[in-house]
DNA sequence: CGATCTGTAGTCAATATGACTACGAATAAC
DNA sequence: GTTATTCGTAGTCATATTGACTACAGATCG
């Protein structure tokens, strides 16, 4: 199980972190992309479901970009990573031998399991808000940058 | 995030309820391999960590295979996930630009966080143990199999 | 010895992930 | 209107992960 390769959910938390921290004016994905390092139409991308889901705004043109739409003390990180997760099972799930009773009992369960997992990690996360990250401790600098 | 495509919990859920339901002789790789439709040496090699963990024992040769060295009812699945996760973060992390501060701050939170969530799993998992798998519902067998 | 199984290296195909190019559509400034 | 900016999205590509599979050495039992 070697970690999920996937980095939207920090992606996400990251952007909105920087466009809750530049609140007033619209920060373009390529702004965004420069903060996370990341491509800015993998930016755009990543944003998709958080707009749809009514946390950001976004507007092309000049002086266009994204917004956040949304305070940030009411927006909990578990909000962002259910949109990222989409529903997705948590554990990886296999596709037992459907005629093996042991495979069929494990295999709901598992199902079940994966269910209540999501719920854990929901409810930590409920505990934190987007606002939380904003007057986090700042790291230092790293040296010789 | 599309889910993991790891399967490596399931199978080790998988083979440990099988082995736990089989209680008195060995099974083979070859065997559990049947009931979890996955690869032999996928099989082992998903199992040596439990091994080295003191779950399991294998044994080569006629009649070897592998057993349970642990009561079910004293086996958490908290443990198992653990040793499959092995350490590496559960939520996906990226890599910003070590010169912007709230990169800095978002990264070292993430970090924390995935702990927490770690954590959070662990103790949702810590409620079931292997036992609880072998006395559960079974489903019904799928029709026209 | 010979059959059976584990242990492990190594190859391969399928899939996931993101970087990147490209371009159309929307918007603002002039 | 024209131009510059920025989003929206399709599509390609390199890389990494995953797990199937082959192969074979070593252990164990009859």
């Amino acid at each position: 199980m070697a970690g999920p390769t996937n980095t939207r959910f920090a992606v996400a938390v990251h952007v909105l972190t920087y466009l809750a921290g530049v609140e007033g004016r619209a920060a373009s994905s390529d702004e965004l992309s420069s903060s996370t390092n990341v491509n800015p139409v993998y930016v755009r991308r990543v944003l998709g479901p958080l707009r749809a889901a009514g946390l950001v705004r976004s507007r092309p043109g000049p002086h266009g970009g994204w917004e956040l739409t949304i305070d940030a003390r009411r927006l909990p990180l578990s909000r962002v990573w259910q949109l990222m997760q989409d529903g997705h099972p948590v554990l990886g799930l296999h596709g037992p031998d459907p005629s093996c009773a042991v495979g069929r009992r494990v295999q709901a369960a598992l199902v079940s399991l994966d269910s209540r997992v999501a719920g854990a990690i929901t409810a930590e996360l409920e505990r934190l808000t987007l606002h939380d990250l904003l007057v986090a401790e700042p790291s230092p600098a790293p040296p010789g940058v």
